[in-house]
DNA sequence: TTAAAACCTTAACCTAAGTTAAGGTAAAGT
DNA sequence: ACTTTACCTTAACTTAGGTTAAGGTTTTAA
């Protein structure tokens, strides 16, 4: 093996994953490969990459279609620049804000409404079931009205 | 059925949730009832407050296991006051402060991180696994965003 | 050259937080 | 009295993000 394309083991332990993940991760169009004589997966460097990012958003919260969805606006052709990759994370960076000013909100609410028993379902994001709720629940991101 | 008792049905329109839903709240010990002559659930007024509280506590990704261990902190004996409620939020409150101050750091080394190509497991959170406080419960918490 | 390590695929399993369906009983309204 | 609505239980199904196992092939190292 050259030290341009790396095999799946190789990949999984400069991750930090398991090589079952990357089957899923390819599964899910994630990450692509190319196979061997042998019928092996061989990935360029470049994935490495983007398993990283994959990872980095998971842990902010980002779902893998979310993740998936992303990866659309990189170069198809050719391996993504540091701007791509910059670009990608700005719009994350800008979710994340709002995500976070949420959860402040949110935290903000908690010991008045907790405590106070007025349960204002109407006014109180804390107890509105239609200020989207964390819904761990089906399909993509349901963007919330923000009430006030 | 007097007005100090509740059927499950009435529960779960005035919370906004299903009936299946208490069902497994139920089960899984994060309410409590007793039976009628007939079988069915009857509930105190009690219980409204309980189930609202899960609902605000799962907004701000707090887990069903979690929120039970909480809910441990209550009194057994007598309906709880709003000093044991204001206690229980305060402890969320500090966790949610922790939390979004985990997030701030992460969305903080975003653009940074993806863009300059470093990927420094070893220095960076956003990139290392053993940084736990993401991952607490089960996998990072999946809030939905705040639009605008 | 041969054994071990790495790889392949498919399928089943896991957790969380429920939802849906099936088949039967109780309560309520007319 | 009768019919509709509400309720009961059990079991299977759902999504996300994987993990584990089984059985077979390829690479690599001694």
């Amino acid at each position: 093996m050259t030290e341009a394309t790396l095999s799946v083991g190789r990949v999984a332990k400069r991750c930090g994953v398991k090589v079952s993940t990357l089957h899923f991760y390819e599964q899910k169009g994630l990450i692509k490969s190319w196979r061997n004589d042998g019928n092996q997966r061989r990935y360029k460097p470049e994935v490495l990459r983007r398993i990283s990012v994959i990872k980095a958003a998971q842990k902010v919260g980002i779902s893998l279609e979310e993740i998936k969805l992303a990866f659309l606006s990189l170069p198809d052709s050719r391996t993504p620049t540091v701007e791509d990759w910059q670009l990608l994370s700005t719009n994350w960076q800008q979710m994340l804000d709002a995500r976070i000013a949420y959860l402040q909100k949110l935290r903000d609410y908690m010991t008045g409404c907790i405590g106070c028993g007025c349960l204002s379902m109407s006014k109180c994001p804390l107890y509105n079931p239609d200020d989207v709720l964390a819904t761990q629940g089906t399909g993509p991101v349901i963007l919330e009205q923000a009430e006030q």
